[in-house]
DNA sequence: TGTATTTTTTTTGTCGACAAGATGCCGACG
DNA sequence: CGTCGGCATCTTGTCGACAAAAAAAATACA
C-alpha cells in the first residue's frame, strides 16, 4: 500500500525527526486515524519513517506526558482511551476553561490579538460554508486557542489546548451525527464574543463564554445519548 | 566527595531507571538544589548514577514536558527559569485552582477522603511545630493535592499539581525571609477548609480557599517586595 | 481432549558508538 | 588593538545491536 509516509530513505536534518514523528502521530491520535487503545509499534514506525528507534520513542514519551498514549511497561504503548464514564469531569473543566480564557482575553488583549482572532473566526465560517464539520472541529479549536493565547496565562492556555485536543477527539468519535444546524448559531456566538473581547466588556465575555460552552457541551451530551449504543461494547 | 547517589554499578531492575532519574532531577529542581538555569550534563548524570544516556535523557524529556526543564535544540538543556515577570499569571491561575479542587472536594468527596486529607494537615501542624519551614512547604502542597484528589478531576489535578511545585521551587527561593509567624493562621484555615469539606458546605468551601489563597498569594508578594534587590542581576 | 509447562518469538528497555552541530580558542588580518 | 575566520573540543541527536520481559506457540502429561 501506498502512503504519503513514504519509506525512502530521505535527509533530515538533525532534530527534525522527533517533531516529525510527533506531529504525525498527535494528527492521526486525534483524527482518529489511530482510534483509542490502537497498539504503537515503533519497529513499524522506524521502518515507515526510515528511521532509528530512538527518536520514535521520544516523540511517545512526549505524548504519554499530554496523556494521549498510554505506556504499558515492558508491553506497547497503546493510544489512550476517553474516559466515557468521567465526562462531566471534562465538561466542567472545559466550561471553566472557556469562561476564564475568554475574561482574561477581555482583560489582557493587545492590538494585534484582534486581527489573528478575527482571521479564526473567517476560518471558521469558511469551514461552516462549507459545511466541513471536520474543518469546523478544527477551525473552532485554533479560535479558542487563539482567544487564550490573548489571554497570556500559559497556564490555563496549556490546560485548554488539551482539553479542545480532547474535545477533538469526542466529536471525531460522533461525527457520523454531527448536527450541521447549529454551526450558524456558533458562528455568531463567534462574533459576539469577539465584540466583548474588543470593548473590553470582561462581565459581557464570561457570559458568553459560559453560554457558548454550555452550548457545546449540551450538543455533545445530545450526541452521546443518541448514539448510545455503538459506544457500548457487546 | 562522598554522595548519596552513588556511582557504583548497582544492579537496577528493568524500567527503575527512568523513573529513579526523574525523582532525583525532579526533586533537585523543586529544592533548587538546581538552581534555575543550571545546565544539565547527560554524560556526568550516566556516570554518577552509573547509567546509559538513554533513560537520562527519557527523563528530561518527560521533565521537559512539565516545562521543568528547557531543552536547547543541539546546546544544554538546562533548569526552567522562574518566570517573575509574569508572576501574576501564576497567583491567577492558583487562586483558581485553589477553589475550584475545594469546591470539588466539598461536593465529590467520599469515605475514605477525609482521613487521607486529616492525615496530611497533621503532616503540616508537625511541620509548623517542628517550625521545619521547607516541610511546612512540602507538606501544605500534599495537604492540597489530597483535597485536589478528592475533587476527582484529573484536568484540574494535574494542573494544580504543577502550579504547586512551581510554588514550592518560587517558596524556596525566598526561604529565608520565610516568615514562621503565619504558619499557625495556615493550620487554622486548613481546619476550617477541612470542616467545610466534611460538611459539604461549596460555599463556604470556596470562600476559604479564596482566602486561603489571598493568604498565600499575599505573603508570596511580601516576600519579594522585600527581597526585590536579590532577584535583580546587576 | 484439556491443562500445565517449556520453548519460541516478539517487543521493549538499555547500551556503547558515531556523526552533526555548537562553543570556545587561537592565529591572521585590517 | 580589535575583529574575523579556521581549528579543536565538547555536547547532543541518532543509530544499530544486545538483553530482559512478556506474549504466543508448541509440547508433554493426565
Amino acid at each position: 500500500m501506498k502512503d504519503k509516509t513514504d519509506g525512502a530513505p530521505v535527509e533530515r536534518r538533525r532534530g527534525e525527526g522527533v517533531k516529525l514523528v510527533y506531529d504525525i502521530l498527535r494528527d492521526e491520535i486525534l483524527d482518529l486515524v489511530l482510534p483509542p487503545g490502537s497498539p504503537i509499534d515503533e519497529i513499524q514506525l522506524a521502518e515507515r519513517l526510515s528511521m532509528s528507534r530512538t527518536p520514535i520513542r521520544e516523540a511517545l514519551v512526549r505524548l504519554a506526558g499530554e496523556g494521549l498514549v498510554t505506556t504499558l511497561p515492558n508491553r506497547s504503548t497503546v493510544v489512550s482511551n476517553v474516559d466515557f464514564l468521567n465526562l462531566h469531569t471534562f465538561f466542567d473543566a472545559m466550561t471553566l476553561m472557556y469562561r476564564v480564557t475568554t475574561r482574561l482575553a477581555a482583560e489582557h488583549h493587545r492590538p494585534g490579538d484582534l486581527a489573528a482572532i478575527r482571521a479564526r473566526q473567517a476560518d471558521f465560517a469558511a469551514a461552516v460554508a462549507a459545511e466541513d464539520a471536520l474543518a469546523m472541529i478544527a477551525t473552532n479549536r485554533d479560535f479558542h486557542a487563539t482567544i487564550a493565547e490573548a489571554g497570556r496565562n500559559p497556564y490555563y492556555l496549556a490546560l485548554f489546548c488539551r482539553l479542545l485536543d480532547e474535545g477533538r477527539r469526542i466529536l471525531r468519535i460522533y461525527y457520523s451525527s454531527f448536527d450541521d444546524r447549529l454551526p450558524a448559531r456558533y458562528a455568531d456566538e463567534h462574533d459576539a464574543i469577539i465584540e466583548a473581547i474588543a470593548t473590553r466588556d470582561v462581565a459581557a465575555a464570561d457570559r458568553l463564554a459560559t453560554a457558548h460552552a454550555d452550548q457545546i457541551v449540551h450538543q455533545i451530551q445530545q450526541m452521546i445519548a443518541r448514539d448510545r449504543r455503538q459506544t457500548v461494547p457487546l
